[in-house]
DNA sequence: CTGGGGAGGGGGCCC
DNA sequence: CGGGCCCCCTCCCCA
């Protein structure tokens, strides 16, 4: 498939519940290994205090407990775009203690370094902080902050263009106008008939009737109708092909044979 | 099976 | 903002 630079990802879009954790009091950690943890929901607000009367909560990346009677609830961050933009983090919630050890000063900064390297764009984290990016407003819970950037920072949120006849979208009105041409297909070979979504293409196509050839290879002076494959072809003059198969450093002039050179097994992986 | 030509498609860049 | 062009890519087909 070509690449598709335009197009938007999907992210998650769930509206969060803001409110559910606006009145606790937050420290954490961060552990850069969370990609492999099973979630488990939220539970509703009022589970969210504790069991000795306080609302003081511990907010931790880390899934370990800390002791048998604190249970662990799991908060997905990427509930939270304003926050952190398509990033999915996983925080925990320990609802019976305060959670695992603070970090040190040392420890610290090393959790400000895995924190910027995990989220950068949007939040950064400290202990006992969020502080958004843009306006540099420290808050002290990840829905305060979430808040903030929803009603302040985003108040004109990314748009996204659709394609009404496919599932694609893009950042601008520009590129879905380009892409939409690929289904009217506005340009029509008067000779044959075949229509075509750019002007150039039904240029080239046009060659196809007329026979001309204006792209010339320097070596064998062997002409051809398109630029692109000529560049296909001047790699077969060339000793050292542009694609290597990492198995055996075998070269190929083109992508396609170097993907059915890796399929047909010549060079099995380890 | 492999190499290569022909035709066509997509987004990016520049004017 | 649109057109032209560029680069990269895929698919099909044939020798």
């Amino acid at each position: 498939m070509p690449r598709s630079f335009l197009v938007k990802t999907h992210s998650s879009h769930r509206i969060p519940n803001y409110g559910q954790l606006e009145t606790q009091r937050e420290t954490i950690s961060v552990s850069p290994m969370i990609n492999s943890l099973r979630p488990r929901p939220l539970l509703p607000q009022e589970s969210l205090h504790t069991s000795k009367g306080h609302s003081a909560l511990t907010v931790c990346t880390d899934p370990l407990p800390c002791s048998s009677e604190c249970p662990l609830n799991l908060l997905l961050l990427s509930d939270y775009p304003h926050v952190l933009g398509a990033v999915t983090i996983l925080i925990w919630i320990h609802m019976e203690c305060s959670g695992p050890q603070i970090p040190n000063s040392s420890e610290e900064s090393q959790v400000q370094e895995q924190a910027s390297l995990s989220y950068p764009h949007k939040a950064k984290l400290q202990v006992g902080c969020f502080e958004c990016l843009d306006c540099h407003r420290p808050y002290h819970t990840v829905a305060g902050l979430a808040r903030h950037r929803q009603l302040h920072c985003d108040l004109q949120p990314r748009r996204c263009f659709s394609c009404k006849h496919c599932d694609k979208e893009y950042a601008s009105l520009g590129a879905l106008k380009m892409h939409l041409r690929t289904h009217t297909l506005p340009c029509v070979c008067v000779l044959c008939g075949k229509a075509f979504s750019r002007p150039w293409l039904l240029q080239g196509h046009i060659r196809t009737h007329t026979g001309e050839k204006p792209y010339t290879c320097s070596h064998c002076s062997r002409a051809f109708a398109d630029r692109s494959n000529l560049r296909a072809h001047l790699q077969t003059h060339s000793d050292v092909k542009r694609y290597q198969c990492k198995g055996c450093a075998k070269t190929f002039s083109r992508m396609s044979l170097l993907a059915r050179h890796e399929e047909s097994g010549c060079c099995p992986g380890p």
